[in-house]
DNA sequence: AGCACGCCGACT
DNA sequence: GTCGGCGTGCTC
């Protein structure tokens, strides 16, 4: 038998099928996992069954091992990977990795033993290290996992390079044993073992070079237990230095599961569900269609509050009377803890809840459940749309237009279209829901693509609230120069007197504090990448949030000038306001005030429970549970995020603020929004305004269709990534060289692409990488994905392009 | 990406 | 002889 096997060792540049010789024995199947050797070193490396087929095992190498007794895939999932492949650019392996559930891999143990040659011992061995190592090796009996000689040659490489001499020489042996990754996501846990006055004589002892060590030590002698992790955040150690202190005997290690698996509590609800009358006949039109033979895709477009979950409910209640499964996939499941509630009500111990934040052992006994079948409804986040389902008869997205259901690294796939992709070959209804579709989504429904359901009625049939847009450069003339605009202040002061709460809105992502020098106006930046350190006060440290470099807080900065700590928009903007109204309390979110401990949750239950009359934060304010005390809503800086330049931007800055202003009024007493702008003409702030979303809708699909952008065309972006900038620019530009050359050809000649670039990204270098891009706007039909991966291919074959990196995203967030 | 192979200069 | 460094080419 001859077996065709994804590899996970093979890059995208020589990423195929490769057929193994499959050695009698062991029952296969496709869908099986294996351990293959590969390349000329044969390394062993995990590998997918795809297929099996009768042959000679001339000139192939054997399977060397069967990880799954059974499959883990089935049909349609392995040919999902060769959709995924051919439609985001990623290898096979890369696919099955993504529908697998971590904590599922393998991990290989390289254990090392003497041979009967021990001619070393009377030899020169003129390998440095390489005699310490044999030495050991028989101190230990003959035979050692890497692990515990790796301490004997410092540095990764160097190790490698003595065991792999010591094999040459005939005088090791090296063997691989597999252990399965199954708590990875548990937390490193280090416990002091010496005495405390052990420890403090060690460290005392220790040279300066060693000055780490000396903290972590003395960290860990005040805290007796702390995690590896915070170990490191609150010393600036590396990982490598608490393990080192693990081999000199000071410390021990063990590993605690970083979540216990909370217990979903069934909310307090009817679960027989009424729908009303828009609901009952959305409800009809979908049934109908998920009966259909081609069910195919539907938006149920309906605004917050008009009852979406309902509909969802009596959908996946009827498509489990039919026997059939369903998955809901939800942008975040920290932000719809009241809707897992809600379904564990109504469908019991049958729900199944796929995360990335489950502990690895619960994430996957979760995913068993679904693929025995013992759990027939699916929650989950992004990834839970490859979860294991039998015959899903409906593909839930919720809150269709967020940006999280794209993913940001390999595979870079959109939720939606493997929902779409899954819909159309297991015959399951895609169902799409939106208070605020997407522009393409939007599209599709309008052009019949997509079946368009609408619920209009607003629950209890609140008012929209009452929006007005105020100009701040008028402000400004005025002689207001703080953040807040007098209307602003006016009404948040008639809320507050009449016992009602505010919310303020500063339009911004979690950005955190950082510290400025008097004199040159320059902030600390990170050593290795184009940004900013961020200040954190928990450890008196300056982070880079790319690549995790930490120094402690310098006295002064580069220039002598003082550094002056300049807080987050949300902290300035809280002072400011305590300032103008000393007796008003407020509580902020932000990046730096929510935590682990401090949840978004948290911060939103003390608001409403002990009615602080303002709350202040970024865009995750916008999010999360009813306020019906809110009636007034006040976004700071409304146009920011207009002007970043991503196609998308115009529609995000709409949603954030039709989303937040619809946060006010949610009770009985109507709503008040007060935007603040310095462009109040603004086309997309007046359509947010009178929550007009046909409005904004057209104006944007013309911009859209004038542009090619999607949903009329895709925006492909190629990324190059490598330490040398100038190779990197000239191996980007012949990139772009060749590209443009092709599509002059047959069969691709007239096609329309745009091809722009090579310019620097977002952020230009990272951990050293310079990142450069090419963006392509156009029709990103078979064949050009054709010859966009052969691009790819050729390039990265190409050995004037060695050390550089390069990958495709189509349609990406930035 | 790994990893071996081949070639060359240097050291013992 | 042997080792290290580096460029080149292949991966069933």
């Amino acid at each position: 038998m001859v077996a065709k096997i994804a590899v996970s060792a093979a890059t995208f540049a020589i990423d195929k099928p490769y057929s193994y010789w499959v050695p009698v024995g062991p029952a296969l199947s496709p869908g099986m996992r294996v351990m293959v050797p590969f390349g000329r070193g044969n390394r062993h490396c995990e590998g997918m069954v795809l297929s099996l087929e009768e042959g000679s095992p001339e000139g192939l190498k054997p399977v060397a091992q069967v990880l799954d007794p059974e499959p883990v895939l089935d049909d349609t999932m392995l040919r999902l990977a060769g959709f995924l492949r051919e439609r985001y650019f990623c290898t096979l392996y890369d696919a099955v990795r993504a529908m697998l559930p971590a904590g599922m891999g393998f991990r290989a143990l390289e254990r090392f033993s003497l041979t009967e040659d021990l001619s070393w011992q009377t030899a020169t061995v003129r390998k440095a290290g390489a005699k310490a190592v044999l030495e050991h090796l028989q101190t230990l009996g003959g035979q050692a996992d890497a692990s515990h000689l790796r301490q004997l040659v410092p540095g990764e490489d160097a190790f490698r390079e003595v065991m792999s001499y010591l094999v040459r020489k005939g005088w090791v042996h090296t063997q691989m044993d597999l252990r399965r990754r199954t708590a990875d996501k548990a937390e490193q846990v280090a416990v002091l073992c010496s005495s405390v006055e052990e420890a403090m004589d060690y460290a005392a002892g220790r040279p300066k070079s060693a000055a780490m060590q000396r903290a972590v030590l003395e960290l860990l002698c005040q805290l007796g237990t702390v995690s590896v992790k915070e170990l490191c955040y609150f010393t600036g150690a590396s990982p490598a230095t608490v393990r080192r202190l693990r081999d000199l005997g000071y410390v021990e290690l063990t590993e605690r599961e970083v979540l216990r698996c909370h217990e979903i509590r069934p909310a307090q609800v009817d679960t027989d569900l009424v729908l009303n009358e828009e609901q009952a006949e959305a409800f009809r039109g979908l049934r109908a269609q998920m009966h259909s033979e081609v069910p195919g895709t539907a938006l149920l477009y309906g605004v917050t509050g008009s009852g979406k979950t309902s509909v969802y409910l009596t959908l996946i209640r009827d498509c489990l009377e039919m026997g059939r499964t369903a998955m809901l996939l939800v942008p975040e499941i920290a932000l719809t803890p009241q809707l897992l509630g809600i379904l564990v009500a109504h469908f019991g111990d049958q729900v199944a809840v796929l995360h990335s934040s489950l502990p690895a052992t619960e994430r996957y006994d979760q995913w068993k459940r679904v693929r025995s079948g013992d759990a027939k409804v699916v929650v989950g986040t992004r990834s839970a749309v490859f979860a294991p389902c039998t015959d899903p008869g409906l593909i839930i997205l919720d809150e269709e237009q967020e940006h999280s259901y794209k993913s940001e690294n390999s595979p870079r796939y959109h939720a939606r279209e493997v929902a779409m992709w899954r819909g159309l070959k297991q015959k399951a209804l895609v169902l799409l829901g939106s208070a605020t579709p997407s522009i393409e989504t939007m599209y599709h429904a309008k052009e019949g693509h997509h079946r368009l359901y609408t619920l209009r009625q607003r629950y209890n049939r609140r008012a929209l609230p009452q929006v007005e847009i105020v100009d701040m450069k008028e402000e400004v003339k005025d002689g207001n120069d703080s953040g807040f605009s007098y209307r602003l202040r006016e009404a948040i002061r008639e809320t507050a007197d009449k016992g009602k709460q505010t919310i303020l809105l500063l339009n911004r992502r979690g950005n955190s504090r950082a510290l400025v020098c008097v004199d040159c106006r320059q902030a600390p930046e990170c050593p290795r990448c184009t940004a900013r350190l961020t200040y954190h006060s928990a450890n008196e440290r300056l982070m880079c949030h790319y690549c995790g470099f930490s120094r402690p807080v310098p006295e002064r900065c580069d220039c002598g000038g003082p550094l002056k700590r300049v807080g987050t928009g949300t902290q300035k903007a809280q002072q400011e306001l305590a300032e103008l109204m000393p007796d008003l309390t407020s509580i902020r979110m932000d990046a730096d005030t929510v935590s682990a401990v401090n949840t978004h949750e948290k911060i939103l239950d003390r608001f409403k429970q002990e009615k602080i009359p303002v709350l202040i934060g970024t865009q995750m304010v916008a999010k999360g549970l009813d306020m019906p005390d809110v009636t007034l809503v006040g976004v700071l800086d409304g146009d920011l995020g207009l002007y970043t330049g991503d196609h998308r931007a115009a529609e995000t800055t709409f949603n954030m603020l039709t989303q937040v202003v619809g946060r006010a009024g949610r009770g009985k007493d109507p709503g008040t929004a007060v935007v603040q702008t310095l462009v109040p003409e603004h086309e997309v702030l007046k359509l947010a305004a009178r929550q007009d979303h046909e409005g904004f809708y057209e104006l944007e699909i013309r911009l859209r269709q004038m542009q090619a952008l999607p949903p009329f065309g895709d925006v492909v972006t190629v990324t190059f990534v490598g330490q040398e900038e100038p190779r990197l620019l000239r191996g980007a530009a012949k990139f772009r060289d060749s590209l443009i050359g092709c599509l002059a050809q047959p069969p691709y000649g007239g096609t329309p692409v745009t091809v722009l670039g090579p310019a620097p990204c977002p952020v230009p270098k990272i951990n050293y990488n310079h990142r450069y891009r090419l963006t392509l706007r156009c029709r990103l039909d078979k064949p050009l994905r054709g010859l966009v991966a052969h691009l790819l291919r050729e390039f990265a074959r190409d050995g004037a392009n060695r050390g550089i990196n390069v990958f495709a995203d189509v349609n990406g967030m930035d």
